[in-house]
DNA sequence: AACCAGGCGCATA
DNA sequence: TATGCGCATGGT
């Protein structure tokens, strides 16, 4: 991956595999968003605008902050190229990538991806992304602007379900605070889960009530870099059940995370399922 | 106006 | 182990 270093910015040259729309709007985070081809997002407490140029992608950053966040934050050390070419052994993911390629699976914080897919579940998208957004605006650290950082569990976990009210989550308010509580006591060793065994990883995540297999799976792919965790959310079923009756094919093995966001996006967005809905 | 959404906890068998 | 139901809210 060919940087390029300029006075306000910092290039990602011409990568095979990286779009913006796919990687920032393919329900694995909640919070970015698109203006005249501006992508603007906080991740830590660092705000960041990006966009597609001619020649590759463009961060408006320093090179220390591309160095010490955004290189991890979208995956940029991992070989995608490499990847898709052996999912492409496959038909049905040949498809999807032909389709949809350039999403990269983010490293996101692990607090933020386990709070944000507590509030996904039986849920949709685009009131997931309300409700976070209220969550932050509520709740996080001003960053100047109209910027806020994703509240901490400290925070959260001071709080009443009362207070939580005006997320308008619903009956996810209490699975909230309950994961707050446990992860602030460090009940829920959330920044050791990175480098425990997967196995080991999630038996500690559905301690916290409203986390089951599905809540569990999304925390450990977004926010702790396990590769090979697979979601199975309705989507995913809807795909294992049509198309994978035996399982997923032997060229996703130790990356199931991948061909999961591959399939997620094209069982929702293709052409191909729209008569369905 | 129903049906559904990146599910889970709980009761029951 | 395996179903089935209720849950808060609001998008489509």
């Amino acid at each position: 991956m060919k940087v390029k270093q300029f006075c306000d910015s910092i290039l990602i040259e011409n990568p095979k595999v990286f779009s913006l729309p796919l990687c920032l709007d393919c329900g694995q985070a909640f919070r970015w968003e698109q203006n005249n081809g501006i992508w603007h997002g906080v991740v830590k407490n660092k705000v960041l605008n990006a966009k597609e140029v001619d020649g590759g992608v463009l961060f408006y950053t320093t090179l220390e902050d591309y160095n010490s966040i955004w290189h991890d934050y979208f995956d940029l050390a991992r070989d995608y190229e490499k990847t898709l070419v052996d999912f492409k052994e496959d038909e049905k993911l040949k498809q999807a990538i032909n389709e949809f390629c350039g999403i990269r699976i983010l490293n996101q914080d692990p607090w933020e991806a386990l709070c944000s897919f507590i509030i996904s579940q039986n849920n949709n998208i685009p009131r997931i992304k309300g409700i976070i957004k209220r969550l932050c605006e509520t709740f996080g650290e001003p960053l100047g602007e109209e910027d806020f950082a994703f509240p901490s569990p400290q925070t959260i976990a001071k709080l009443s379900l009362d207070d939580l009210a005006p997320l308008r989550a619903g009956f996810r308010n209490k699975y909230i605070l309950d994961a707050a509580q446990k992860v602030a006591t460090g009940e829920v060793d959330i920044y050791g889960l990175k480098n425990m065994s997967i196995e080991t990883a999630r038996s500690e995540l559905i301690k916290i009530k409203g986390v089951g297999e599905k809540v569990a799976e999304c925390t450990l792919l977004y926010g702790c870099g396990h590769i090979n965790a697979f979601p199975k959310d309705v989507w995913v079923k809807r795909i294992m059940q049509e198309m994978y009756q035996d399982g997923l094919p032997k060229c996703t093995d130790g990356v199931k995370g991948i061909a999961q966001q591959y399939l997620f996006h094209w069982r929702r967005n293709s052409k191909l399922f729209e008569n369905e809905k």
